[in-house]
DNA sequence: ATGGCCATTTACAATGGA
């Protein structure tokens, strides 16, 4: 099974590059976010077309997530919003069980500032998320948008985000906290010491400068740890014809 | 050395992103 996560920054502007990457890659569920767009602007038509279903919850202008799943997949117990979460009308938690795996795409604020009402917002989010994460029908996979830089070697100059937010204690003890009820980092599980970015500032020429941060991830349940079989970035849709500033993360499990 | 972008909105400036 292939499984990308991606931050479009909207899916109407992204769709080319989304059709592009669904052909190149061919994965089985493909999570979604910053949809940026209303719910009779999401460009269904289009994907289905392409061969896939998209259950999702739009928020309008900003947000948004999906869950991209194959045609001819059996998709269950659609949930969207996140319980807990501060503000749930900007849409940013949409689950569903896709031929029997809980999958939830998710985007987390960004939080702005340190000491401003949306970093205790995104704060709020990411306990609420803990909390799913504990439930007993926790997802298998929550993979997305996660706006921190698990460590130092996530970002590409720490001392570049000194008093930033995506680096504070305080995020990174509550993505500990994630990844401490029984979740892997994908992508540093199978790459424990190789530094690669998910995103980088459309400014600045920050891309060719390899001045990135890590923070998109697939949280994998441990107890699917073995078969996942590789996890990588795929640099090349951060070039090209209008790229979101985010790469897509992909993941390979195997079936058992 | 510094700074450089992009997407959205009943748009033409402001807001959000990270």
């Amino acid at each position: 099974m292939r499984v990308v996560t991606w931050n479009v920054n909207s899916v109407r502007a992204r769709l080319p590059r989304l059709l592009e990457l669904l052909g190149a890659h061919e994965p089985d569920l493909v999570c979604l976010q910053e949809l940026k767009c209303a719910e009779e602007a999401f460009p269904a038509e289009a994907l289905a077309e392409a061969g896939y279903t998209a259950p999702r919850l739009c928020g309008g202008r900003w947000a948004g997530v999906a869950v991209l799943a194959r045609r001819d997949a059996e998709v269950d117990d659609v949930r969207s919003g996140l319980p807990g979460e501060a503000r749930p009308e900007e849409a940013r938690w949409v689950e569903a069980v896709v031929d029997g795996w809980r999958v939830a795409s998710v985007y987390v604020p960004n939080g702005r500032e340190p000491a401003s009402p949306t970093f205790a917002d995104k704060l709020v989010f990411l306990e609420a998320m803990r909390e799913r994460l504990a439930a007993d029908d926790a997802p298998d996979l929550v993979a997305g948008d996660l706006n921190v830089a698990r460590d130092d070697a996530d970002v590409w100059d720490a001392e570049a985000f000194v008093g930033a937010t995506h680096v504070t204690g305080e995020e990174r003890e509550r993505l500990a906290a994630l990844l401490d009820t029984g979740y892997l980092d994908a992508y540093r599980r199978l790459h424990p010491d190789e530094p690669q970015f998910t995103w980088w500032d459309y400014r600045a020429g920050a891309f060719p400068r390899n001045h990135g941060m890590r923070i998109d991830y697939h949280l994998l349940a441990e107890r699917h740890g073995r078969r996942l079989t590789a996890c990588g970035i795929d640099r090349d849709f951060r070039k090209g014809p209008k790229p979101s500033d985010h790469a897509p993360l992909l993941a390979e499990l195997d079936a058992s």
